[in-house]
RNA sequence: GGGAGUGUACCGAAGUGGACAAACGGGGCAGACUGUAAAUCUGCUGGCUUAUGCCUUCGAAGGUUCGAAUCCUUCCGCUCCCA
């Protein structure tokens, strides 16, 4: 890792709106590179929903980034955290998960982000906050509370709006700052990632440690990656998300979410998510927006699934534009025989109740294999396999057996 | 502890005895148009083998009534003001 510092710099630059402070973080690294002793990279994630999604994948790049120049990353598991809640950006109280839905979630997290981190342990380092925060009492959690005043916490603007709007904010949503940034004193972080809505917490930890007497760690600020509306920040609860395990095509797959994205996103997704230099991505959007789409596309589906994929997915998706049949699509078995066509597309899953199936046939959204249905009341013959559609989505191949 | 509000479908918000499965907006889904983008226009947006029928839903439970989201009682939650 002999890349100069300000290289070094300009590489880990790319994703960062903010870092705290550039001048430390140079220190940082040059401490690192004369001593040899790698900088210890904080992300702390909490397993509220058992997806990573692309906007976890910006910091995480980072990340991955600083293991590349050979330091280690600090995975935090907000097992306990979780249990609080982050109120970053929400509007209400959190839901409280049951120990099972976290220590579910969790587990899968560790395997998704290792799609994007170097997962040896000489490069990644898991932890789980429950390890320290399960073991404090009641007295450690109030001098910990005592810290920080109530001006403070409400300097933060998601916690001062749901004040001035009269929403309710419950105490423990105030402690979930202090305990990440409990865990940065913990592990001893000497960076620490988070979205541009994590600078608060992140701060506090900064704080804590310099109260410890310890250096405080550089906060690396990203920007928030703008989920598939175009207009919110990618996040699981508001579905509007590409998780890193979704398949490559499909109904619901990275490929046709990818291609549904408003263009006005490209840049901010090359910029966030891949590697390409700057001028270039900029020339192929100005070129072709859609182009750029599908190239887009194609790169993160062969980076969190494989080459072979995103050929396919692509491949998919321009046969079914083109009013086909994609290569791959969900099987429903059903007997040999007569099906009313209402039942059938609920069965299927297609539609989520008969009422619904009956609407969608009256507006005409409903194929059987390529005809339009009309009559709700019709039912079908199937007795070699036949397919099903709604939209220009949704596709069920009927199997009779 | 006292007082005043408030709780409606995915969200916001109307509705104060019957025409309420519940206005309107947002969101979502679908159709047209397209680059399956965006924008725009249109339709739909509790469930039931589909019915001028039945069932569930207006914070919860009871009650009054031929009939309740609407009236009464109790309870619960939230917000604000006073202490």
């Amino acid at each position: 890792m002999s890349i100069p510092i300000d290289q070094q710099i300009a590489l880990l630059s790319r994703r960062c709106e903010r870092i705290i402070s550039e001048q430390e973080l140079r220190q940082k690294l040059e401490k690192a590179a004369k001593t040899g002793k790698p900088l210890r990279v904080k992300l702390g994630m909490d397993p509220t929903a058992p997806d990573v999604t692309l906007g976890h994948c910006v910091p995480l790049k980072v990340v991955r980034q600083f293991q590349d120049l050979g330091h280690k990353a600090v995975l935090i598991i907000g097992d306990y955290t979780a249990r609080v809640g982050d109120p970053t950006g929400r509007n209400q109280t959190r839901k409280i998960l049951t120990g099972e839905e976290i220590d579910a979630n969790a587990r899968t997290y560790v395997a998704q982000v290792g799609k994007i981190l170097l997962t040896d342990p000489q490069h990644l380092e898991v932890r789980y906050n429950g390890e320290w925060l399960g073991k404090m009492g009641l007295v450690d959690i109030i001098k910990l509370a005592a810290r920080k005043s109530v001006a403070q916490v409400l300097t933060r603007e998601d916690f001062a709006k749901r004040y001035a709007d009269g929403v309710d904010i419950r105490l423990h949503e105030i402690l979930y700052p202090l305990l990440q940034g409990w865990d940065s004193v913990v592990i001893e972080a000497d960076i620490e990632m988070g979205g541009s809505d994590q600078l608060f917490n992140n701060l506090v930890g900064r704080e804590f440690q310099k109260e410890e007497g310890h250096d405080g760690q550089c906060v690396f600020v990203t920007p928030l990656l703008v989920g598939t509306d175009g207009v919110k920040k990618m996040s699981k609860s508001l579905g509007n998300y590409v998780g890193v395990t979704d398949p490559p095509g499909g109904q619901s797959g990275m490929f046709g979410k990818i291609m549904s994205l408003p263009d006005a996103l490209m840049e901010s997704y090359y910029t966030l998510l891949t590697d390409t230099p700057v001028e270039e991505f900029k020339a192929l959007i100005a070129r072709s927006p859609r182009d750029a789409k599908v190239g887009l596309a194609k790169h993160l589906i062969t980076w969190l699934h494989n080459a072979g994929s995103a050929e396919q997915a692509e491949k998919d998706f321009f046969t079914a534009t083109h009013g086909g049949v994609p290569s791959e699509i969900p099987e429903h078995a059903v007997t040999s025989g007569s099906h009313a066509i209402v039942a059938l597309l609920t069965a299927a899953g297609i539609t989520p109740s008969n009422s619904e199936a009956n609407r969608k046939i009256r507006e005409g959204a409903v194929k059987l294999d390529g005809e339009k249905v009309t009559d709700p009341k019709s039912a079908i013959e199937v007795t070699s396999p036949r397919v099903l559609q709604l939209g220009s989505k949704k596709f069920v191949k009927l199997i009779p057996g």
